[in-house]
DNA sequence: GCGCGGGATGGTAGCGCTACCAACAAAGCC
DNA sequence: GGCTTTGTTGGTAGCGCTACCATCCCGCGC
């Protein structure tokens, strides 16, 4: 009657042959592979070398069922090749690659839709906690979100209204500071530039538009832009199309870092003099910025330390410890480069 | 004595929920989930009917257990942010979205000691294929993979013994076709620059050597490299390391588009002519690279494609229909720009 | 000497699902 | 008409682990 041991499961050690290798209750096992302390000396000792004899390794889909919950973050960005999310990423997956939380990685490819189907199935497996990218959440998602029973952490941007915890930064003040910037070194005709145009370029859109307002040099000419995935070569051909409706451009914000290389090299191309006949700044202070000739000012934005502090607060969060400051600004920077050195 | 339902469950509909809804009996609906064809018209909308009214998801981790198999592809990838990676990565999310598989993404660090404890940890869920980038496993890993149990997939390199089966190009060919170009171009002092130094890029480093040999120019002193991670800033200091040793350099073959960038931005600093002086050649061919100014000649090789090629065979041998080509070749593509046009 | 608190250990009963086999009805065969 | 065959449905028994509670033992106070 009795089967001797798992038909199905391929013969992999199970908790049961350690503990009868050790001489020890299952459950003692348990106890000592999770909460050391629990279990004396002695029987830790005899447990780990019988676990060291025979390479067990805990099924972590058991482990989940019985506990009702699995040690999984899930993460949620728009894209993976972007380079500023995939700062995020690895920010996140260093942050957690000593616990024993695994990351399950969605890409939702911009698009609201897919973010709540993901979201329901990361949801189905009752994660640790959910990492998000962005604030602009449709309301399905939304409360899968509040109810998925677990810390969520939005990140990218902060706002009004967290779901549970915020991480990020106001790319509106971010549009604007670059913007001013522009004005402030006596550029006038400044126009935007901008690819995708997800809700953080909206809201960079914003604050250039606030400043440029402010400003009295506001012009619906001067704004060029497009849904289309950002690149290099797009932001040259977005630039051509602004200079041949605006000549009189004279300075140019561009929505990221991509667009403003490939108007910067454009510039070299059509031998338009950068900063003085046109001045350039970017989003997000990509390494190359710095190296361009001319270099490019830029605002810096701090993708990997969003990554870690989202990390850190949702790992608080599980420790039972919520920070009490549930939405965290960590700025930007405006790094003031060649290109707008008039 | 019997308690109504999951006290730990936080009160999730279950199969059986859905199952007494619909007056059926809960393998009944595994079925009508799994292999609709096998259950009638008539149960099968009656089930659908009570999946929709509940809401019911079904759990992934129990699903796991009971059936030995989770619905998980485990991938590896030596780095997020590079964007090489990236694309391989984006081409595998893209070739599994409609299917149920969800994937598991490790970050190796391009450590094989970090490689041996993801493997480890991605075969104790049982995943139903793992993607490596690399084929330079350590014998631990190789072993692990082996006995995975599951189909392997080795990308971004071809080599003579797949673990299972393989998709990628030969990084020697690309290095030496590269370097035959600016032979072929006339140039005769040709640099190697290389950062990170992976196998891979070891491997563009001995075709280099190959191609310089066969034409009588090779010189250990024209090679610079660095384990450094790679940048855009890194290629330009290399690249003056580069020239401070060799006065008399004329050529540059990168290891990568990035190092090639910042090669461009540091001759057009120091008013190098290119391609009249310094001929440059770049590995992958990125999107900036036909936009850059002068654009840069370079490799294309073809990562978005390798993802979904894996995907494809894993897919297929997961089916039972293993492709009988076990390694795919994809080969790559000199991109002949303004850089090294004499 | 007795009872009692507290730490260590173990047994039992699931978690939610599917593999396996049994049951049964309808259909086809001689 | 009795037989097998085929297709549909359900029951039972786990998968490997942990929550919950019971048990045991030690040392302590009175």
């Amino acid at each position: 009657m009795i089967k001797p041991r798992s038909r199905r499961g391929g013969g992999r050690p199970t908790i049961s042959d350690v503990a009868r290798k050790a001489g020890v209750g299952a459950i003692t096992v348990s106890r000592a592979l999770r909460e050391p302390e629990r279990v004396s000396q002695d029987l830790r000792r005899q447990i780990q070398a019988a676990v060291d004899e025979l390479g067990y390794v805990p099924d972590p889909n058991a482990r989940a069922l019985a506990s009702a919950r699995a040690e999984v973050f899930g993460v949620l960005v728009p894209s993976l090749t972007n380079n500023v999310f995939a700062e995020v990423v690895r920010g996140i997956y260093d942050s957690l690659s000593d616990s024993p939380f695994r990351i399950q990685l969605g890409n939702t490819h911009y698009s609201g839709l897919e973010e709540e189907r993901l979201l329901q199935v990361f949801g189905s497996q009752r994660p640790a906690a959910l990492i998000v990218a962005g604030i602009d959440q449709t309301p399905a998602s939304r409360k899968l979100l509040e109810n998925a029973g677990c810390p969520v952490v939005q990140v990218m941007e902060t706002g009004p209204d967290p779901v549970d915890m915020m991480v990020g930064f106001s790319h509106l003040d971010g549009g604007r500071t670059a913007t001013e910037h522009l004005i402030e070194m006596g550029y006038r005709r400044i126009g935007f530039i901008g690819a995708r145009m997800d809700p953080r370029s909206q809201r960079r859109l914003a604050g250039y538009r606030i400043a440029m307002e402010k400003a009295g040099l506001f012009d619906p000419r001067l704004i060029t832009t497009t849904p289309v995935p950002s690149s290099v070569s797009l932001g040259r051909e977005l630039f051509r199309d602004a200079l041949a409706k605006v000549p009189t451009l004279d300075g140019v914000f561009c929505n990221n870092d991509d667009i403003a290389l490939g108007v910067l090299f454009e510039c070299h191309r059509a031998a338009i003099d950068v900063p003085k006949t046109i001045g350039i700044v970017g989003f997000n202070d990509l390494d190359m910025m710095q190296v361009a000739f001319p270099s490019i000012t830029s605002i810096r934005t701090y993708r990997y330390e969003i990554g870690r502090r989202a990390v850190a607060m949702a790992l608080a969060a599980i420790a039972g410890d919520r920070p009490q400051e549930r939405v965290v600004d960590l700025g930007f920077e405006l790094k003031r480069r060649e290109s707008t050195a008039r």
